[in-house]
DNA sequence: CAAAAAAAGTAAATCGATTTATTCTGGAGA
DNA sequence: TCTCCAGAATAAATCGATTTACTTTTTTTG
C-alpha cells in the first residue's frame, strides 16, 4: 500500500472513511433529507474524524454560482469608506455571502480593472463607489458585461443600475437655510474642481436655496484641483482679499484645510469666520472649535444598497431606482449667528 | 442543432472556435512556448472574438494553488488599518495575487471564524492583525492548521509566525526622553486596560526610560476598559484631583478624548497641560493646538510584512523572525517645555 | 530516403465539489 | 412467492481549467 501524502481530505476521502458514496456525503453536508439516519451519522463522524472542510470554490464551480459579493471603493483610508465597507461586510455575511473589498485608489483605470476582475471572478453582485471623475468607466464595464450591481455614493450619469446616495441636495439646502437664518450673507464654498457630481450638487443646491430665501447673499466658490495641497493655497489666496463670514467646505479634507488655514492666519473661528463642513468625522467634536458638519447616513446607505443588490441577485429586473438617504446637520461650535450688516436684510428674531 | 444558452465561453469553446484542442489553448494562454505561431494566433483571435476570460478559480482548483492572499484586521474604520490594507492590496497585486480583506470587528470569535474561512479558501497566505485581547485565537488556528502567515501590529505571545510591528518600546522611550528633557516631571499615561501587548509595552518602556534618566518623575497610569466612553470619565475623574504637566495618550482615541476633555474643563493645552499621542492622524495637524504624536511606519510595516509572507509562501522555513519598525515622533504644538518645579509638584501658571 | 529524434498536438485524467441518471433495497400488495 | 414501487444509494457526468501520457507531425541525421 503506497502511502500518499494527502494535503487535505476531500469529499471522497470522507466518503471512503464513512463507507458511503461521495454523493451521499454531499447530500448530508447540504442538509438534503433523503438520507438514512445511520448513514448521516456515519458521515458526520467521518467529517469530524478527518477534520474535513469543504472547498467553497470547488463547490461554487459546480453550482455555477459564487457566494461572493464584491465592493469597489475609491479609497480605504477614509472613515467614510471604512465604515461603509465594514457595514457591508456584516450584511453580506448575514446573507450567506463573503464580501471582497477592493480599492481603486481614485484611479479610473484601476476601477475598470477591478470591476473586470470581479467579472472574471463571477461574483454574484458588485457594489461600486465610483472614483471622483464622472466618466464612470467601472459602471460602463458593469453594464456591458451585464453584471448585477448597485452604485453608491457617487452617482454616475446614464448608468442603468440602482443607486444609493446621501441626499446631498437636501443637506446642502439645509446648510444654506441655517447659514442665512444665522445672519450670514457672504459665504465661501470650498470644493474640488474635479468633475464630482456630488460636489456640484452640493454647490447648486446651496445656491438655489440661498437665493430663493434671500436676495442679498454673496456666494463665492473656490475649486481646488487636488484635494490635499491645492485647496490650501487656493484658500490662502482667497482669504488675502476676501472676508466671508462663513466657509462651507464641501469635502472632509477641505474642512481640515480651512481649520488649519484659519489658525495659520490667526483667524478666530467662529468669531471671525464660521465653518461648516460636509462629511462628519470623529475628530470634529474634539477640535477647537468643534466643527458643525453634515453627517452622512453611512449605515442607511450600506443597508439600502445591500438590500437592492440582494433583490437584483434574486432576479428583480424592475427599473433602476435612485435612492437618496437623508443626512443630518450636526450643530457644533464652529458656526455662530452674526449680525446681518445689510440694511435690506434686517433679521427678525 | 439545438441552440444552447451558454452563459460564458469556456476554454473548450475557444478551442472549438480556433479548431485546436483545449490543451493548446491553455498553453497559449499561459505563454508556454511550444506552440506553433499559426496556432497561437488562431487562439488569440478566437479569444478576442468570443471575448473569452478564463475563470481564475477553475484554474486555481486544478493547479492546487490559490492566487489569493488574505488580511484580517480588527477594524476598517481607522486610518491605521485603512492605510495598511490599502498598501497591502497594491503589494499583493504587484506580486500577482489578489488581496482579500476582512475585518474581525475587534471580536475574538469573528477573528477565529475569518481565519478558518481563509483556511477553507486555501489562500496562499494570511496576514493577521490580531484583536486587542492577547489570547490570539486567530493565531492559534493559523498554527494548528499549519497555514502560512505573518502577524502584524499586535504581537501575540508564543506564536510561531513572523511578526512585524511598530517599535513601540523605542518610540515610547523617545517620548519619555523628550518629555523629561522638556522639563516635565509629572506625566499621565492614558491607556486601555484590556490586555493589549502594545499598550503594555508603551507603558513599560516609558517608565523604564523615564526612571533611568531622572529619579524625580511621577508617572500615573490610567487604564480604561472601553476605548470610547470609559476613558473620558476616567480622565475626568483623574483630572479632578491630579495636576500632571503632560498627558501621554497611548492610543489614538485617547488623544481625541484628552483634547476634548481639556476643552471641556477649560484647561489650556499646552500652557496648562501638554499632550502627546501615540498613533498619528491627519487631523492632528489641524487641531488647536496641533498634536505632537508618534507616527507609526505603516508603509514599512506593510512592506516588510508582505515580503516576509511572500518568502514564506515561496518555501522559506527558517525560524520566525520578529521585526520592529522604527516610529517617528512628530513634534507639533501640543507639547512645550516647562520649568521643572521639583519641590513636591507645585503647579505654576 | 529511411530511421531516429525532437517538436507539437491532443485525448483523457484530474482538481473537489454537485447533479443526473441509474441501480439497489425493502416493503406493500396481488 | 412474485411483482411493483417508492425510497436510498451510487456511478458517472459535469463545472472550467491544467497536466499527463500518448500520438502525430516535423526535423535531423546517417
Amino acid at each position: 500500500m503506497t502511502e500518499k501524502a494527502k494535503n487535505r481530505p476531500s469529499i471522497h476521502d470522507v466518503a471512503k472513511h464513512a463507507a458511503v458514496s461521495a454523493a451521499t456525503v454531499s447530500k448530508v453536508l447540504r442538509g438534503v433529507t433523503t438520507v438514512k439516519a445511520a448513514n448521516s451519522s456515519k458521515v458526520h463522524l467521518a467529517v469530524k474524524e478527518l477534520d474535513y472542510r469543504m472547498d467553497p470554490f470547488a463547490s461554487d464551480l459546480r453550482r455555477e454560482t459564487r457566494r461572493i459579493i464584491s465592493v469597489v471603493v475609491p479609497e480605504l483610508e477614509s472613515e467614510f469608506f471604512g465604515r461603509l465597507t465594514s457595514r457591508l461586510e456584516l450584511l453580506a455575511e448575514e446573507a450567506g455571502y463573503s464580501l471582497v473589498i477592493a480599492s481603486s485608489h481614485e484611479s479610473e483605470d484601476r476601477e475598470r480593472q477591478l470591476v473586470e476582475r470581479m467579472h472574471d471572478w463571477r461574483v454574484a453582485g458588485t457594489i461600486l463607489a465610483p472614483v471622483r471623475s464622472e466618466r464612470g468607466t467601472g459602471g460602463t464595464v458593469m453594464k456591458n458585461r451585464k453584471m448585477t450591481g448597485v452604485l453608491v455614493d457617487r452617482v454616475v450619469a446614464n448608468s442603468s443600475f440602482d443607486t444609493v446616495t446621501a441626499d446631498n441636495a437636501h443637506a446642502s439646502a439645509e446648510v444654506a437655510r441655517t447659514l442665512i437664518e444665522a445672519g450670514h450673507r457672504h459665504v465661501l464654498l470650498l470644493g474640488l474642481s474635479e468633475v464630482s457630481k456630488n460636489v456640484r450638487t452640493r454647490i447648486s443646491a446651496f445656491k438655489q436655496e440661498a437665493e430663493s430665501i434671500c436676495g442679498e447673499v454673496t456666494i463665492d466658490v473656490l475649486l481646488a484641483e487636488d484635494p490635499s495641497t491645492d485647496s490650501r493655497t487656493a484658500l490662502a489666496q482667497y482669504l488675502d482679499r476676501n472676508y466671508p463670514s462663513v466657509v462651507y467646505s464641501l469635502f472632509q479634507k477641505g474642512t481640515l484645510t480651512a481649520l488649519s488655514e484659519f489658525r495659520r492666519r490667526g483667524i478666530r473661528c467662529p468669531q471671525d469666520i464660521s465653518l461648516v463642513g460636509f462629511d462628519d468625522a470623529e475628530w470634529m467634536q474634539a477640535t477647537y472649535p468643534s466643527v458643525t458638519s453634515v453627517v452622512q447616513p453611512i449605515k442607511q446607505i450600506a443597508e439600502h444598497a445591500f438590500s437592492r443588490l440582494l433583490s437584483r441577485i434574486n432576479g428583480d429586473s424592475g427599473y433602476a431606482v435612485c435612492r437618496l438617504e437623508p443626512c443630518l446637520l450636526q450643530q457644533r461650535e464652529s458656526l455662530i449667528n452674526v449680525e446681518p450688516v445689510s440694511l435690506h436684510q434686517v433679521r427678525i428674531k
